[in-house]
RNA sequence: GGAGAGAUGGCAGAGCGGUUGAAUGCGGCGGUCUUGAAAACCGUUGAAGGUUUGUAGCCUUCCGGGGGUUCGAAUCCCUCUCUCUCCGCCA
């Protein structure tokens, strides 16, 4: 959520900003709306204080004796118009901030202008991908063999875009995720977390994902419903809701293993094949809560954080700045790593680092208690570090021999106790 | 699933339907004392919103969420959520 001070002083600079984002901001409703409020809430206001008042006098005269007649009479008078003018704030601070909870972050200036993907801004280059004598296979065809990979047996357990991991693979997946806590934790200082896979409402509506994406969330059939989370993100950051922790203690690290689930609506007919784009996926997730001077450089650690994965796992990549017209909707700035796939001859997401400033925390009053005494809204950062799925079919395709089989990254083998799988 | 108890400020914990935004303790902050620190003592200390040039005043709201009774609710009623205890069931 946008600060609703900046919204009040200057609505329509704030559109201006949002359309370089394209997105549409009724600035002139949102004015509207405001001034309106601003006149019935200052008038409830004195009707309350008028209640207040002469309750307090019937309390009084009642205790000694007196005659409350009159009292009473001033009180009923002002009941409706009390009712009335209490209802009609509370219709228009609810559209308010059904307007606001709609609105996507404002990017910092640092990030580039653009309208897709074509216009993120490649920061830096890893690795050299490796040249092959051979003619690659895709993970999928790789996988087949022995069905370390089975798609189609997962399409009869459920549906499409879900996989079965078989033996060596399903070994393989798990010592990723396993290789990625381990660095994450021993190495950057991070605090491992076992989460739920279930949140409810609020902590959807905290870290951004609802209201607004609804449709991208699977959700329980229950009265009040449950989500499956889209990320670990949801449960690590909404910790931090509605509680203010002291300012020596920031900076939290927080790492968590977790599944992902997503709808993936609206993107049907998008990586059909193989295991980029599942409704079920595995992910290793970094949350930074920092002090607000700082989250700039948090990013650029978080970044790094999830790049030397790939740096010990030797796969190539290159990290990009997002443009203002690719960037995620509570995201001031966000750096994606892509990894190097051989069959596909092209860098893949595998990573979105992002720093939300203090958009999820003013949703969620993540705060801290600072010098000044009063709390005030931390910034919240995250990050995949990384996307375990992904990188498994990095591994595979990157690391794929003439004759079908995969060898094991050096820095996996103590976990595989083997240097080399294949169905 | 059955029976009962509870949810109050950063934490712990009082609270008769009217002067309770809320006792007390801890913690925090400021001070006295001390070479410094600790201890002791004194003082201070909730959050959100509105108004405003204002971290000054003034006003409003908030005692788990929602609804109700009442001139007036932290206090009474209903409901939901969560926590705890006992019984049953269960990975």
């Amino acid at each position: 959520m946008l600060d609703p001070q900046l919204l009040r002083k200057d609505p329509e600079a704030v559109a201006k900003r949002l359309k370089a984002q394209s997105f549409d901001f009724d600035w002139q409703r949102y004015a509207d709306l405001e001034n309106r409020r601003k006149q019935v809430q200052s008038d409830v206001e004195a009707m309350q204080g008028d209640r207040n008042r002469i309750s307090k006098q019937i309390g009084k005269l009642k205790r000694d004796g007196g005659n409350v007649e009159q009292q009473m009479e001033q009180m009923s008078q002002l009941a409706d118009g009390l009712k009335s003018g209490q209802d009609d704030l509370a219709s228009l601070q609810a559209e308010l901030s059904e307007l606001a909870a709609g609105t996507p972050n404002l990017t910092h200036e640092s990030v580039p202008i653009g309208s897709n993907e074509d216009d993120n801004v490649e920061v830096r280059k890893w690795g050299t991908p490796r040249a092959f004598d051979f003619d690659v296979k895709d993970h999928v065809d790789l996988g087949s063999a022995g069905a370390m990979l089975d798609f189609d047996m997962a399409a009869k357990l459920t549906g499409s875009r879900f996989v079965v991991m078989q033996g060596q693979m399903a070994r393989l997946h798990r010592a990723l995720a396993q290789f990625m806590l381990d660095v994450h934790t021993q190495e950057h200082q991070y605090t491992e977390y076992n989460v739920p896979f279930l949140v409810n409402p609020d902590s959807l509506h905290g870290t951004g994902q609802l209201p607004k994406f609804e449709d991208d969330q699977f959700r329980t059939t229950d009265d009040s419903p449950y989500y499956l989370i889209p990320t670990a993100e949801v449960p690590l950051t909404n910790m931090f809701r509605e509680r203010i922790v002291e300012e020596a203690d920031l900076p939290y690290r927080c790492v968590a293993h977790t599944p992902c689930f997503r709808r993936e609506a609206g993107s049907y007919g998008r990586d059909t094949r193989g295991m980029i784009r599942q409704h079920q996926f595995e992910k290793v997730e970094l949350v930074h809560i920092v002090h607000p001077e700082n989250s700039y450089e948090a990013l650029e650690e978080l970044v790094g954080n999830a790049e030397k994965i790939l740096q010990k796992l030797e796969l190539p990549y290159r990290t990009v700045t997002l443009c203002t017209g690719d960037i995620g909707f509570g995201a001031a700035k966000t750096y994606d790593i892509e990894v190097w796939l051989p069959a596909q001859d092209t860098y893949r997401e595998i990573s979105s680092c992002s720093n939300c400033e203090d958009f999820q925390a003013r949703r969620m009053k993540a705060r801290f208690r600072g010098k000044s005494g009063k709390p005030e809204l931390v910034h919240t950062l995250n990050g995949s570090g990384l996307a375990v799925g992904r990188t498994l079919v990095a591994v595979i395709e990157n690391y794929q021999q003439k004759d079908g089989s995969i060898s094991v990254p050096e820095v996996l083998r103590s976990y595989l106790g083997c240097d080399r799988i294949s169905g």
